[in-house]
DNA sequence: AAGTACGTAAAGTTTTTTCTGAACGCCAAA
DNA sequence: TTTGGCGTTCAGAAAAAACTTTACGTACTT
C-alpha cells in the first residue's frame, strides 16, 4: 500500500513549493506563477500547459502567461519532444545561473535607465551653473542637486561592476559555490 | 529673473525622480512611495508629512505609510529637530548601505524561509527512503525530489554567504566602491 | 482543402492593492 | 483638566492586477 507514502511525498513537495512561491515576489513574480514553477520543479517529466492547468486547477491561459514570464527569466525552458503536438516545459535547474539572469535582467536595466536620466540631468545642471545671472540661493540648490546625482552615479557604477562580476561568474572566485569546508 | 532657471532645475530633478520611482518595484516599493523618496532626495531640508503631501498632492495618510515603508528599508530617517512639533524626515544618502540593507532584509529572510521548509521536507523524505515496503517507482520519485531539494539548499548556502559578504562589506574588497582607474 | 488541436489575444469579471477621509489616541501647552 | 495639533488606525472608495471565458490564428492531420 503506497498511498500513505505517496501522501508523505506530496506533502513534502507541497511544503517546499509553497515556500518558494511565497517568496517569488522577489523575482517580481506572482504567487500563482511561483506555484507553477514549484510544480514544474518536482515534476520529473516536462509538462504541457494542459497538465499544468490540471495540476493547479487553473485555466490554460494562465498557464500560458505564467510559463512565458518564467521563460523570460530563464527559469523554465521549452523542450523539444519529437512527434509531440503540445509544447513541453521543464525547469532550469541551475539556480545560480537563474539568480544571475534574474538579477542581471532586472537590476541592470533599472540601473541603466536611472543612469541615463541622471546623466542627462547632470549635464543640464552643470550648464546651468555656467549662467552668469544665477542667484546665489538658486546656485546653491543646483549644487546640491548635482552632488546628489553624482552620488547616485557613483553607486550605480559600483552596482554595474557587481553585476558584471555575476555575469562573468567571477563572483564565484570570491564567494565560491561550495564552501571551503 | 530666476524663473527660467528654477524651471530647468525642477525639470532636471523630476526626470531623475521619476526614473528612480519607476524602478522602485525592485525594492518592493510602490511608485508613489518611490516618488516620495525622490522628492525627499532633492529636498535639501528634512520634510514634514504635510510638506510631502503638499509636494506630491497626496493625503497625509499616504505620506505616513509611505515614509514608514521607506524607514523600514532604512532609506529614510527621522530627524530630531529641537523644538519642532512635527516629525522631520530625510533620505539616507548612503546608497551602498541602502542596497545592502534592502537586499539583506528581503533575500535573507526569503532564503531562510525556504531553507527551513526544504530541510524539513528533506528530512521526511530521507526517512521515507528507509521504509522497506516502498515501491521502486515511488522510491525513484522520492530520490528525485531529494536531489532537487539538495540542489536548492546548495544554492541557498551560496546565497547566504553572498549576503554575508555584503553585510560585512567584504564585497568591497572584490568590487571596490571606486574603480581602480 | 477541410477539420482539428494547440497556444495566445482580447474582453470581461473577480480579487487585491492603493489611496483617501473621518475618527481616534497621545502628547504638550495653557 | 482642557485644548489643539500631530501621527496613525480604520473603513470605505477608487484603481490596478490577476484570472477566466470566449474567440481567433496557425499548423498539423486527414
Amino acid at each position: 500500500m503506497d498511498a500513505k507514502h505517496e501522501e508523505i511525498l506530496q506533502r513534502a513537495q507541497e511544503r517546499v513549493i509553497e515556500a518558494l512561491a511565497k517568496n517569488m515576489d522577489l523575482y517580481g513574480i506572482t504567487m500563482s506563477t511561483g506555484l507553477l514553477y514549484g510544480t514544474l520543479l518536482f515534476q520529473d517529466k516536462p509538462m504541457t500547459l494542459d497538465e499544468m492547468g490540471e495540476a493547479l486547477g487553473m485555466s490554460k491561459t494562465s498557464m500560458s502567461t505564467g510559463v512565458r514570464t518564467l521563460m523570460e527569466l530563464k527559469m523554465v525552458e521549452k523542450i523539444w519532444k519529437k512527434g509531440a503536438r503540445k509544447d513541453h516545459y521543464e525547469v532550469n535547474l541551475d539556480w545560480y545561473q537563474n539568480f544571475i539572469d534574474l538579477f542581471s535582467l532586472r537590476w541592470r536595466s533599472a540601473a541603466e535607465y536611472n543612469v541615463h536620466a541622471m546623466k542627462k540631468s547632470l549635464q543640464e545642471l552643470r550648464a546651468l551653473l555656467q549662467s552668469e545671472e544665477l542667484s546665489d540661493e538658486l546656485r546653491e540648490r543646483v549644487q546640491t542637486s548635482i552632488h546628489r546625482i553624482e552620488n547616485g552615479l557613483e553607486y550605480y557604477d559600483w552596482l554595474s561592476r557587481l553585476i558584471d562580476s555575476f555575469e562573468t561568474h567571477e563572483i564565484f572566485q570570491f564567494v565560491p559555490k561550495k564552501p571551503m569546508s
